[in-house]
DNA sequence: ATTGACATCCAAAACGTTTTGGTATAACCT
DNA sequence: AGGTTATACCAAAACGTTTTGGATGTCAAT
């Protein structure tokens, strides 16, 4: 049984107004008073109620995530370094972090019901935003707080955080036709995705500045799994006049794509260029080590996370829309020259 | 605002005992009662208030989940496998999941301080145990719920789950020694690591059973990132006599060595033999594909918060101590030899 | 007419806090 | 003496539930 506002009150003999508002350092309670409870409070090792000042405060000081998980398991680092941007920051400010997992479709609004009617969380973080995004329809119709990372397609009247990814694609595009790699080809993403659209327009803008056009029938439809990666790759090696660059639209499709180019016999950065997107830890270490575009995931997550407090709390925010400029990371999967980039 | 239980019993016309009452399916309230008061609360669109019914229930249908992270992030796969697992086996069974991340140290059983004695948690799971743990002393002391994944030296009266480190490290030297790998070096994780000694001694007695010793000098520390395991397979291959197999105790320093083995010029799985422990997705996809040891730690995840379930709402547990057979996955960077090991 | 059984309902207490709207006492001015 | 001010305190209400321990009414069996 742990120690209860009650208990202490019973110790030092006074009432339990008294013993709360001196454990909360209000002025009108005595010195000596307020010395005693904590006296007493730290020897009966008091700890409040959660449960019980959330109901009287009508505030759970706590943010939601749901990770839209597609399959079973969720294994895209680019999740875990984000929730740990997330955690960390939101252990640091004084809230707790109620995570749960829900693929998209019928079940997640449920999910999101449960957690905000239920009073449960004070607001939310979003992620992997789709273009017509149901969740952001939902928490906007129940004037829910939230931020999510990624915008939607029209609909901008709510606050969020994005990358720059046609920016970015861009940048692919520079280096792959600055290294002599003409034959583009892409892994996408699910069309419904946001950023999907994004970064082939950022890529097909890019090469188009080059005087090239990026094929339709070389875009291709993955899952952003190495798996899908792998089986995307393959499909574009096998065609008839196949790409001698494969830009995939995150780091795990293209280690995928590495090992699909590797297996059909040829040397990736030399007769095939492959390019990713995130610069999660992992591309550092493939073989070769991935050339991508860097999101500072974690600093997001944690970006994202302070931006919800001040909302929570009801101070106003510096800026609604936060869109941030990734980077190149020049390795060694579009060829050795990358002195050449990084001299320019 | 929400609608509560006492805007429905205006509404019918009843107490708000009966609607409460009538919600939970009691049996004294009648059945037209009943079927009006469901009416209501749909209209109202009632949910519980959680909060309030974990003041009055003393029960948070929640459990913790403090990821140990080290750095001030948590890239490793491990986590996010697990923390999958966890997530959607609680999420199946009613139960919240809050989760924090707090590097060992001081700070580290304060964080278990705050979800125990706020009464946060109905129970925690705790992951990467230590040969000595304060988490697993301190929740013993409180008396709290718990199941850990992986065991401490001594102490034994706690639930858990493991994995038989040994075994697996067993047949990793079987598999070296088989395809005549016999220059055996180790990166292992922190002394401190309740698992490093198991793996260790299992590796030990695997060579030893082949007549083969694991020289104390080609056993060294790394903390469980690529990047360490890097530099420290760059430290036994600077070496006066270099091993030809570098066996890592998990799958990202495994990775790192790959990366090193390479940079020295040396062919993976012929010159230089490497395997992992763990089988993350990723090492179907290095380059070689890694050679590891299989532990399904989704599925771990999962049987971990059942019997934390299980033990939080007072049935008795069919198992107190589960160990789970690893096994051995053969990929390429032993060697192209793999159908040989099929065989057997 | 009682008694007992059953069906249906509900007031009040409880969970552990915080906040509201005070009161009592002492001290200090006029 | 009366009035003001400051200090220290507290009873009660409130947050939204669930549970306890009846109360009331009806009907059937004695």
């Amino acid at each position: 049984m742990p120690a209860t506002l009650k208990d202490i009150a019973a110790r030092v003999g006074k009432s339990v107004t008294t013993v709360s508002r001196a454990l909360n350092d209000f002025d009108d309670v005595s010195p000596e008073t307020k010395a005693m409870v904590l006296e007493v409070a730290e020897e009966l090792d008091y700890r409040p109620h959660t449960y019980a000042q959330r109901l009287q405060k009508r505030r759970s000081e706590t943010i939601g995530f749901i990770i839209p998980t597609f399959g079973p398991r969720f294994s895209d680092p680019f999740f875990s370094e984000f929730l740990a941007g997330l955690g960390n920051r939101a252990a640091e400010m004084g809230y707790d972090l109620l995570v749960s997992t829900q693929a998209p479709g019928e079940l997640e609004i449920e999910a999101y019901r449960r957690m905000v009617e239920g009073g449960r969380v004070d607001g939310f973080v979003v992620v992997r935003t789709r273009r017509q995004d149901p969740r952001i329809d939902y928490l906007i119709k129940q004037e829910a707080l939230f931020i999510s990372f990624g915008c939607v397609e029209g609909e901008s009247g709510f606050p969020f955080v994005d990358e720059d990814g046609a920016f970015g694609m861009s940048l692919i595009a520079d280096h792959l036709v600055k290294l002599g790699f003409h034959e583009v080809a892409c892994i996408a993403p699910d069309p419904e995705l946001t950023f999907t659209s994004c970064r082939i327009d950022g890529l097909r803008k890019g090469l188009a500045h080059h005087g090239l056009v990026l094929d339709p029938g070389r875009i291709v439809t993955g899952d952003l799994t190495q798996q899908d990666g792998y089986e995307q790759a393959m499909l574009l090696l096998a065609a008839e006049k196949p790409p001698n660059a494969i830009v995939a639209c995150n780091d795990l499709m293209a280690f995928g794509a590495i090992s699909a180019v590797q297996e059909m016999g040829f040397t990736v950065g030399k007769e095939v260029a492959i390019t990713g997107f995130d610069d999660i830890p992992m591309s550092a270490y493939s073989h070769p080590p991935l050339t991508t575009v860097h999101q500072p995931i974690y600093e997001i997550g944690g970006m994202v996370c302070k931006m919800l407090i001040q909302l929570i709390e009801g101070y106003p925010l510096e800026q609604e829309h936060i869109v941030l400029k990734p980077s190149l990371i020049v390795r060694q999967s579009c060829g050795e020259r990358m002195n050449m980039k990084v001299k320019n």
